[in-house]
DNA sequence: CGCTATAGATAGCGATGCTATGCATGGGAG
DNA sequence: CTCCCATGCATAGCATCGCTATCTATAGCG
């Protein structure tokens, strides 16, 4: 995938990966890689920054913990995070039809 | 439309509009408006600067025209922009497949 | 003891779309 | 006739944001 595409979408992903439950930065990265067959693989030093930008945001709070000798910083959704992934969602199917319709392609998935 | 959302995007949208027939760039900005029923709505200063770049690139050439003493920039296609097109369209299925899975969305179209 | 996986972090960069602004012409409103 | 708007193109400067490269640290395995 396009190192660049990626780009204002990010943040939805995050989220929705924490709906299911608290997760530590690098469960999300992981999570992430397996929920998209391999598609979507963040490095670290995308995810750890994008994280630190939606805990500003307060659509997230962490707290630390350790595990095994290792420190850990543990998110989860806050009230506002639940409403910006709704909205993420929302402007998600209309940027994708948008595009899709413009790009003269079938709707996903084209299976034709 | 979240004004960040279309990084990385945008060229290909240019060359879908081109795929058409050959268009100057105001009149490729109102296709892809009518296209997308206003979802996509691109300044000038976006959609100019994009055109310049496609030039560079090889993958759209230009020529100078007047049409009613207004001079115009008509843009048309090159083999090596169908061939981006074509890239394009590709990539934006995977990347469209990914975030969906991802987000959990119901495959675009949602009409349950 | 070194390598790898896990876990987190940051500085600096580069790409790219947007805002604001400017120029120019033609046509319609007043 | 004059002003404003739509058309048409253009650029400077900015802001955002994901990536690369690099760093720290621990645990476990060979």
């Amino acid at each position: 995938m396009r190192a660049e595409a990626l780009k204002g979408h990010l943040d939805g992903l995050l989220l929705a990966t924490l709906e299911g439950g608290p997760q530590h930065g690098y469960a999300i990265k992981e999570a992430l890689r397996e929920s998209t067959e391999g598609h979507i693989d963040l490095p670290t030093g995308t995810v750890y920054p994008a994280l630190h930008r939606l805990e500003r945001a307060g659509l997230i709070s962490g707290s630390w913990s350790v595990v095994g000798g290792r420190r850990r910083r543990t998110y989860e959704l806050t009230a506002e995070g639940r409403k910006a992934l709704s909205d993420e969602r929302d402007s998600w199917q209309e940027f994708a039809g948008a595009v899709t319709a413009a790009l003269g392609t079938r709707p996903w998935p084209a299976t034709s």
